[in-house]
DNA sequence: AAAACAAATGCAAACGTTTGCAATAGTTTT
DNA sequence: AAAACTATTGCAAACGTTTGCATTTGTTTT
């Protein structure tokens, strides 16, 4: 009934080695031969069954992908930035023949090591976000595992790290608002992210270089959500008045949040309040106004991910992964 | 080095049977032993192997959800609608004890059942969207793999579909528009489409109850993407004016692609023109105006695709499910 | 035509787990 | 104290594939 090598191997009057060989395309059969098994694979439905496979072979050829979520489940699992990245990485996988199993820090249990490599169930770990404690990706590169996360690539680690050059992103947004007259720029953001804290050093960075105060004032610690960022921004204009005059947002998500706030009091975007978000999520475009913004290069980060991966399969050597940004001008900011 | 049962067997002084038991807490072997065998296992930090286990057990504990993409891949792979149904699948997943993985219809073989079944990859399938052909799930089914679709419940079908109640969705929608005084309601979306048709069904149920004419001109085709709406209303206005008071987009993004271009030109929402979306994606909320919407539960269908699939594990009834939806309304449409 | 070589195929073990059945150890009944 | 249980553990085969090595078949050289 169930069809496998053995059988097939039957069919074909010849060894389950053969079949094998002939299978996987193994010149040392011969090329009649292999033509032949192959189309009676095909014309019996057959493919290698992958539990035998894995087994003998001990690779799986799966890849996990974590969503290490720091916040509220529900809200951050919603950024549409996050699920981008997860398809970037599903194309970039399959690429080199290999499947994504996806999983969350939520669901997945704690020792990761364990569950997901000792096990066998994949080859290697893929982690999106760093999160603010980092023991359960230490525990993975404690035992050698396979290992790419998704980050701020300037922190010291012995696993690479990719990402985008948040330093770098952080000053373009808050240079851009600069010249466009902006004197109080609010950083709204994280300070306990790593890739926020680059975030925050960049737009330091470009106060300094433009002569304007520091003012602690003006950046404001919220969760990377869009709920975090209306609820803060009502809040503070409620308490402090309109004290700022444009906003570096960490996220697309937190600069939509606060728009919402200002749009619902009618403060005019980029008008009196410019604001640059950092992404470039496919609604940025879509806002009206539309949202200038930092774009991460997602397809790219994917690709060097991936690549990093199968370099510690080849054991080859691997490295932090810079990934450039770009800021992409729309109508939430004045040229 | 690499620990298995066999050598934590030995550990332990008992035979591999006993080990394989009490690792999965069977009753008939004493509760002490149990105890320290789990123990042990924890303590050289071992889980049991998936390939040996799958080999032997013909059970793999993974899904593959497979996103039935119909469009251009770059438009509809970023629909956070589609994405929200991947993570609520995952969690409704792991709850059960199952592995999600993914794949899209870009990326697969088109022999679904070949790839994904024969070659026991999974122990059963998700598709996420019916597509315009539907060559390869009747092809899963004349297999009879484990299957569930999301889409249409109401299509004929020898597998489960489960999907929301379109028709009344799209009836809500244009009721409500023709209650806030909508003479004139645009339907924008793709016909072709199983699950856009009911919704185009409830739209004509409701502007035969108000005593409206079906003008086809109100019908407008268009690819389920925020582009093609932006690029269709454009159209429409710069050759025939403001001709409709309302639109009933078949999903958030088409709301908001047509939403940017009637912005665009000013002309005010709700006043001019009322728009109700479908989906209730995180963004709806957050727009200003608010998106009025059809709300699709997710997190419920969810549930109840795993279960379909469950119950064809367990060689149990099945049947298509028809979810509830509910009109959300917020400052898109007229009170 | 035998010898030497190359090309093609086959043998058999191993990957790690689970489970029906058999066997042993422990307890109760006669 | 033997018999009849029950509770606990062990034996061994099987799941389907791959691959080092051995063997067979085919071709070329002497």
């Amino acid at each position: 009934m169930k069809m496998n090598i053995v059988k097939l191997a039957e069919l074909a009057g010849v060894s389950t080695s053969t079949v094998s060989r002939a299978l996987k395309n193994n010149p040392v059969i011969k090329q009649e031969t292999r033509d032949r098994i192959q189309s009676l694979a095909k014309q019996h439905n057959f493919s290698v069954n992958t539990a035998g496979s894995r087994l003998r072979t001990q690779k799986t050829n799966v890849v996990g992908v974590i969503l290490n979520l720091t916040d509220n489940t529900a809200q951050s699992i919603s950024d549409p930035f996050l699920l981008k990245v997860v398809g970037d990485l599903n194309e970039a996988l399959n690429e080199q023949g290999y499947e994504l199993l996806l999983s969350n820090s939520h669901m997945a249990t704690s020792d990761w090591y364990n569950y997901f490599i000792q096990s066998s169930r994949v080859d290697g770990l893929i982690v999106i976000g760093q999160g603010k404690s980092s023991v359960e990706v230490d525990n993975l590169a404690a035992h050698n595992a396979p290992l790419v996360v998704w980050g701020d690539p300037l922190t010291q680690s012995n696993y690479p790290i990719v990402g985008s050059n948040n330093e770098l992103g952080g000053y373009l947004a808050t240079q851009h608002l600069i010249s466009g007259g902006a004197k109080r720029v609010l950083f709204l953001g994280d300070a306990e992210h790593a890739e926020m804290t680059q975030r925050y050093k960049g737009y330091q960075r470009a106060l300094t270089e433009a002569s304007l105060p520091h003012d602690p004032e003006l950046v404001v610690p919220i969760d990377i959500t869009s709920n975090s960022a209306y609820n803060k921004i009502n809040e503070l204009i409620r308490k402090q008045g309109l004290f700022f005059d444009a906003i570096v947002a960490t996220s697309d998500m937190v600069a939509l949040g606060a728009m919402k706030a200002l749009k619902e009091r009618y403060i005019n975007i980029p008008g009196e309040v410019g604001i640059v978000g950092f992404d470039d999520i496919v609604l940025a475009e879509l806002l009206h106004p539309s949202l200038t913004t930092i774009k991460q290069d997602t397809k790219t980060a994917s690709k060097l991910m991936v690549q990093q991966l199968l370099n510690q399969f080849n054991e080859q050597e691997t490295a932090s992964q810079l990934v450039d940004i770009e800021l992409i001008k729309r109508s939430s900011t004045r040229a």
